[in-house]
DNA sequence: GGGCCCAGGATTTTT
DNA sequence: TCCTGGGCCC
């Protein structure tokens, strides 16, 4: 990564000399076409957009900023290739990480080049959906038939969970969720169970790791099932191993798309250079437009007749091209030993490190795809120019990029620069941005152009709570989705046994569902009797409810299940699935088990089965269904209500607002502990491409809050602002004075970068891995500042009061009125904080109160009470208004 | 099988 | 502090 810089001239060349020979090829073409009429769906591109539609041939890269037309660039450029007769549809091959991406991109395609045209498209998806139309066409060279189900996470917990038992270890001591992951960043970096590293096998279950991630191989076999992970693995597996098979995608495949690039992880990584990699590729491979049959893509893709012998052959290690190979610029009209393949992304925008992302991949790409043309999208169409230049400020913090500077041609002296504001706690902060948007909201401001966006989801209560208070619409985003509700699960369950009756996770999931008496012993006797007469648990269930190994009970019980289930199948074929749905849940009993539970969740519950039902509609079969549910993870939202959106940082990527809000900058919490603890630098990083997603959802408006108090874990910790409210250039950002003020009657803070200003950076505190990192060139002098030493030398617990006097001279009235006792620092409970993981902050925690039982008190928020109880500090107290809570004494006042 | 109690965990999330 | 999941008892 270091070698970066040397690199960069190279980077810059495309912007430099736009005319690469293949910008060239696209030029002849187009002045062929006529300058002066091109076709539609170029106009309106700017000319880096449009190199980027037009340089069709060999490897690109576009680093598309944030806002500066990616999916536009994505979708024109196979429309272009399409519309200049290039491929048929069914020869490009372009996929994304969603299904919301995949969606957006067919329907746009469909704009620009009509609907009728792209129903081909067969080959856009996402990794997974894509992988597992490979998969269901070779499913036999993995050892699978073509029908596999396609297990979630759910399952897989559950499977894991048995063979630990099995393998007699403690699954308490070795968790069977903690031994998922794992192997699923096994299967994230392409490796099978003899291709992870020694320590990592040993790691787990007394050193069992190796042979447990084996037998659970064994068992998806023997279950002909699949989780998410294999749908990439057995593909590049099967590519390894039967070249023919590759070969004949090579052939397929004339084109290449790769949304997201900077999401991929090493499996991807992998696959995709399989697909790409041309080692005798054809001269005129790709040029001449394919007018054969063989575009038709006739489902009868040539198979390797030699079925069975599941290959191990291919424990080759990751296919990484080798890192110090020149990038082969200006060969004249030499082509690549690659196809035509086209990687869009953003380094800047890559947040999913730590779920097996590796940023290396879009970085290196160059290397990888030599000769490749980078073309750089740097003119943003969405932010102002103050958001621009915050987010540029930020993200050039960071080491390990291309470098991109957004720039815009807007520049309206009208454009608010980015506020920040300081509030006491997370309750104050509610307020203030509940306020806030209820005054965008007087100015006529859509509540649905609105957006909070939080680094972590319990950020997001307090915001509900007032949202509800205010009467505020809101929209939460995210959150547990529709398919892993319970409910949801044990329907699909039903219907996952009716179409396969051989998914017996499915069928353990609902045996007992609604109870009927089927305890742990008899789903153990049928789980023995399915193993040892290698039949479905469905089918041993059957053949024993006729036996008399069981007792009546049980029996009657299982006789039952398997009529139904019986019923149910022949069903299939004849009745609607939509209606078939309904009876399996009226006949199981299960729509009645939720009737006549009276708990506060069951109307919620049963309503989610009537939605359930009404999805099915959509679908063809029930199959049809159940392939899309495995896949498709998501519930859709309704749009018609106006509502203030919340989400996570991680699930806004992608979207853009005219105002957004982004609370909760304070170090611990953004970036978060955990991401520094155990990211190092490039956690560090990796937050900070977060911060700046942030920022770049913002059209116009931009907030910025953080708080001096934050209740986590149920104590309040005194807190520090975040690095990255230092790391914002003072030039487009606005102080506010209070944390409630809106539209900037702040006085701008000239008082130099916050760290040195507002003194308390984390360094005081104790070493920090991190001191040194990003800021140290630009903010050197900052722990030398007498600001800074002043700060050092005041430090005290009442670092809080600091905060609140530097942020404006109105700090009282960010509490309620003259407040300074209330929340006097001395006495607010500070919980002891750690800085990479060091004791900084003693916790004065644990002082016996000074109160007694009875005694009449005064909260800022909940007003008089009389204290009922105390517990150390805690009181427990019954205030007149707010009814029962339980508060630290520091937070009352004798009355 | 249901309810109670205690321990442990409490970023981010797609497929 | 608050929620979840699992163990244990009736």
């Amino acid at each position: 990564m270091s070698g970066f810089a040397e690199d960069m001239p190279f980077f810059d060349e495309p912007n430099a000399r736009p005319a690469a020979p293949s910008g060239i090829a696209a030029r002849a073409m187009a002045a062929r076409s006529g300058q002066n009429s091109a076709p539609d769906y170029l106009k309106g591109l700017n000319p880096e957009q449009r190199l980027a539609v037009e340089t069709t041939e060999g490897p690109v890269l576009v680093l598309a900023g944030a806002g500066t037309g990616k999916t536009r660039v994505l979708t024109t450029r196979i429309a272009h290739i399409l519309a200049t007769g290039k491929a048929f549809s069914s020869q490009i091959l372009a996929v994304t990480f969603t299904n919301k991406a995949a969606r957006e991109m067919k329907q746009r395609i469909g704009h620009l080049i009509g609907e009728g045209n792209v129903e081909g498209m067969p080959w856009l998806g996402t990794f997974h959906s894509i992988g597992v139309k490979l998969l269901r066409r070779h499913a036999e060279l993995a050892g699978l038939k073509s029908d596999f189900t396609i297990l979630d996470t759910d399952d897989v917990v559950r499977l894991i969970k048995q063979l630990i038992q099995a393998e007699g270890l403690d699954d308490k001591r070795w968790p069977a969720k903690q031994f998922a992951q794992m192997i699923d960043g096994w299967k994230n970096k392409g490796l099978g169970p003899a291709d992870i590293p020694e320590g990592d096998a040993r790691s787990f279950a007394n050193g069992k790791g190796r042979e447990l991630y084996k037998a659970y191989q064994e068992r998806l076999q023997t279950l002909n099932a699949c989780d998410f992970g294999d749908l990439l693995c057995h593909p590049i597996r099967i590519f390894r191993a039967y070249p023919d098979v590759l070969k004949d995608y090579h052939r397929r495949f004339k084109y290449i798309l790769v949304d997201e690039y900077q999401d991929t992880n090493t499996a991807q990584y992998m696959w995709l250079r399989l697909l790409a990699q041309r080692p005798q590729s054809s001269p005129l491979e790709g040029e001449v437009p394919a007018k054969r049959a063989e575009g038709v893509a006739t489902e009868g893709t040539a198979r390797s007749s030699s079925t069975g012998a599941s290959s191990t052959a291919a424990r080759t290690p990751p296919d990484r091209a080798s890192p110090g190979h020149p990038p082969l610029k200006g060969e004249g009209n030499s082509r690549p030993a690659t196809v035509n393949i086209c990687c869009v992304g953003d380094d800047d925008q890559s947040i999913y490190g730590w779920r097996g992302a590796e940023v290396d991949n879009i970085l290196r790409f160059d290397k990888d795809f030599p000769g490749a043309t980078i073309i750089r999208l740097e003119r943003n169409y969405r932010s102002t120019a103050h958001i621009l230049g915050a987010a540029s400020h930020l993200i050039a913090f960071n080491e390990g990029r291309f470098g991109k500077t957004l720039f815009t041609d807007r520049n309206d002296p009208e454009d608010d620069k980015v506020h920040v504001h300081a509030a006491w706690d997370s309750e104050e902060e509610a307020r203030a941005v509940g306020e806030t948007i209820e005054a965008y909201q007087r100015q006529k401001h859509n509540l649905n152009d609105m957006a909070i966006l939080v680094r972590a989801s319990f950020q997001m209560r307090a915001f509900e709570e007032r949202f509800i208070t205010l009467g505020l619409s809101y929209r939460v985003i995210g959150g547990p989705r529709f398919y892993e509700r319970m409910e949801i699960r044990d329907a699909l369950a039903f219907f996952r046994v009716v179409a396969n009756g051989g998914d017996d996770l499915a069928f353990e999931r609902i045996v007992n569902v609604p109870k009927r008496g089927l305890g742990e012993a008899t789903i153990r006797q049928i789980h023995d009797t399915a193993r040892a007469l290698r039949i479905p648990m469905l089918e041993a269930a059957g053949n024993l409810a006729e036996s008399d190994e069981m007792k009546p009970k049980p029996r009657a019980a299982l006789r039952e299940v398997a009529a139904n289930f019986e019923r149910w199948q022949k069903a299939l074929e004849t009745t609607p699935h939509t209606e078939l749905a309904e009876t399996i849940l009226e006949e199981s009993g299960y729509t009645d088990m939720w009737k006549n539970d009276r708990s506060a969740e069951s109307p919620g519950r049963l309503e989610n089965l009537k939605e359930l039902i009404r999805s099915m509609e959509e679908y063809e079969s029930l199959r049809a269904f159940l392939e899309h549910v495995a896949l498709v993870m998501e519930a859709e939202q309704s749009e018609s209500l106006d509502a203030v959106s919340i989400m996570t940082l991680h699930s806004a990527k992608g979207l853009e607002f005219e105002t957004v809000f982004l609370p909760g900058w304070e170090e611990g919490l953004f970036p978060h502990q955990r991401a520094l603890d155990e990211g190092g630098r490039s956690g560090l990083e990796e937050e900070r491409r977060l911060a700046y997603v942030g920022l770049t959802r913002a059209k116009k408006n931009l907030h910025i809050w953080f708080v001096s108090n934050r209740l986590i874990h149920g104590l309040w910790q005194s807190t520090i602002p975040s690095r990255f409210l230092d790391e914002l250039p003072e030039t487009h950002v606005e102080v506010a004075e209070s944390g409630n003020s809106y539209g900037g009657y702040g006085n701008s803070y000239g008082g130099g970068s916050f760290a040195s200003g507002r003194g308390g950076r984390q360094n005081p505190y104790g070493a920090s891995r991190f001191d040194n990192i990003g800021e140290e060139k630009s903010f050197s002098n900052t722990y030398s500042t007498p600001g800074w030493q002043r700060a050092q030398a005041n430090r005290t617990e009442a670092t809080d009061r600091n905060w609140g006097t530097r942020s404006g001279h109105q700090v009282e009235r960010i509490g309620y009125g003259e407040t300074d006792s209330g929340y006097g620092a001395g006495r607010t409970s500070v919980k002891g904080r750690t800085i990479d993981g060091e004791l900084v902050a003693k916790s004065v925690a644990d002082k016996p109160s000074a109160f007694s039982v009875g005694d009449r008190v005064f909260h800022q928020k909940f007003g008089n009470g009389n204290i009922a109880a105390i517990e150390g500090n805690k009181l427990t107290i019954d205030f007149d208004k707010a009814g029962q809570k339980r508060v630290l004494d520091g937070f009352v006042t004798g009355v």
